[in-house]
DNA sequence: CAAGTTACCTGACGGC
DNA sequence: TGCCGTCAGGTAACTT
């Protein structure tokens, strides 16, 4: 899916097409994504209201309204967000699209179904942060996410540090590619279990955590596959990853022959001479 | 309680 | 051409 910097870039791209713009209508598909997508309370809560602040919070895009209502968004694998013209005929896979009232259209298109969408009244939305994220660990680039929270919480567990930072409980909004990309530029192994990093490394991990995500959201976002960013443009650079699907080439550092294994059923490449 | 496995769904790709 | 297996950005419900 769009990781944190792929929900920042379209949270940033459609912001300034929907902000202050009245949700007039709706369409549906009729499929249903990870949860069914909840019609009525769209028609009770968004419709003839406006878009007050539009936010990301870990891999969910937030949309407020006047009314206090939220819509969320989670992106899934394939979800992703678009502003159309009304004429412009929707995408096989567009599962929702809002009309504003300046006659465009928000689209919602999910190839796989496993993203989500969810609306939140005015007097739901005071506790989303107990309801939505009450599991959801700090952002990384908030001071909460610092090495005293990292080793106090590894310090029980055997976990490989790959998984580790892949869980939203632990830091928020990083999945499979940049915790490849982070990892590398870190020097730690993806199958390092956690209880053994010392602080420094923490500090390292976090700081090249921060340095990845924030280079792809200046990319735009990363170009992969079937991603898009919510202006229908590829990326405005394509970003660079140093492994991520790149079994069997050569580390930019050392020269030595990237290798791809399994940690919990994901893809993991790593430089086994640079990643100790 | 931590950690491993499976399921959800579609499409792209490689091998035969 | 097509059939089959494998894999893909994520998460949550299971089991061990």
């Amino acid at each position: 899916m769009p990781e944190l910097p792929e929900v920042e870039t379209i949270c940033r791209g459609i912001r300034p097409h929907i902000l202050d713009k009245k949700f007039c209508d709706f369409w549906h598909s009729g499929k249903q994504l990870r949860w069914p997508i909840p019609i009525p309370a769209i028609k009770q809560h968004l419709l003839g209201q406006c878009v007050s602040t539009v936010t990301r919070r870990a891999k969910y895009l937030l949309v407020h309204f006047d009314n206090k209502a939220l819509l969320a968004f989670h992106f899934g694998m394939t979800g992703n967000l678009g502003i159309f013209s009304k004429k412009y005929p929707r995408a096989t896979h567009c599962h929702l699209a809002f009309t504003l009232d300046d006659k465009k259209e928000l689209r919602y298109t999910d190839t796989r179904r496993f993203g989500a969408i969810k609306v939140f009244g005015e007097k739901e939305v005071p506790h989303i942060e107990e309801t939505l994220f009450g599991k959801t660990g700090p952002e990384p680039f908030s001071q909460a996410f610092n090495a005293d929270y990292l080793l106090k919480i590894a310090q029980t567990r055997k976990l490989a540090i790959k998984p580790f930072i892949m869980d939203t409980q632990v830091v928020a909004g990083v999945g499979n590619i940049y915790a490849n990309e982070a990892l590398f530029s870190s020097g730690i192994a993806p199958y390092r279990e956690v209880n053994t990093l010392h602080r420094e490394q923490w500090n390292t991990l976090i700081r090249k955590i921060r340095e990845t995500l924030d280079q792809a959201i200046v990319c735009g976002g990363a170009t992969i596959s079937d991603y898009v960013n919510a202006a229908q443009g590829p990326g405005y650079f394509q970003m660079h990853f140093k492994v991520y699907g790149k079994a069997g080439e050569a580390c930019q550092d050392c020269g030595t022959i990237l290798e791809k294994i399994q940690i919990r059923g994901r893809a993991s490449y790593f430089c086994r001479k640079c990643q100790k």
